[in-house]
DNA sequence: GCAATGTTTCTACGTCACGTAGAATTCTAC
DNA sequence: GTAGAATTCTACGTGACGTAGAAACATTGC
């Protein structure tokens, strides 16, 4: 799959905030910090786009840019993606259980108590 | 975090596999589809070396290259990294529960069951 | 309709990671 | 101490990505 560099990841961090789309102008306010010229953000985006974590609305003048997935699916198809680089996936799960948090634990048991083979 | 390129990748599953370690040229032997010039070899060990994946026995002649951690510590270790990129975690959780197989649900289950705050 | 301004696309350059390996150097064994 | 093996140094090609100018295109106010 691909992947983010710095300033993609930046970019893709502003449009999953803002899930009603944003322009290229209104994007490249919101990364002010980083003084970016407009055609810069314009080269992302394209890029971003033709990686597939965005969609543009082409019809109206400021295209407007939305994210393809939510930043929350995209983490979790990273993470599943990783998992899948290892063949012994339960020792892996192990490993990763014993590095997370204690909170994260309790929501994994949570998920998992109220969702017994009930796949969506 | 140092990521892996793709020979980079291959040469970590080989000294993973082999857990008592490989020389450079037991290495190429390993890889010798890729037919591989021995030094190509030795560049990516030393780029491993720096990255902090492997370490070398530099006492005897040819020297003997571990991994320092295993393949599935490095891989949960990467799930977590990717967990902590979202800021709403337990959503990330619960789309990864999603997408995972009925078996590592089952996996889960079982390690979180007989794990109850038991942190090793 | 057309000029000024806003928007998008095209092209390009610098840098860095990585695959690749030759040349140079250093060891080891005889 | 020299030949052959092993290691290090240096380097080049390529592709991704940050960066942005120049060119093309659209919009709108006159």
């Amino acid at each position: 799959m691909g992947t983010l560099g710095e300033l993609e990841r930046s970019v893709m961090d502003a449009i999953w905030v803002h899930d009603d789309g944003l322009s290229a102008a209104e994007l490249r306010e919101v990364l002010s910090d980083r003084e970016l010229a407009l055609t810069t953000v314009h080269t992302v985006l394209s890029r971003l786009e033709k990686k597939g974590f965005v969609t543009r609305d082409r019809s109206i003048r400021p295209h407007r840019y939305v994210a393809v997935s939510t930043r929350e699916d995209h983490v979790a198809e990273l993470m599943t993606e990783m998992l899948s680089q290892a063949p012994d996936r339960q020792a892996v799960l192990a490993r990763f259980l014993g590095t997370v948090s204690e909170a994260d634990t309790k929501a994994l048991r949570n998920l998992l108590g109220r969702n017994h083979s009930t796949q969506s």
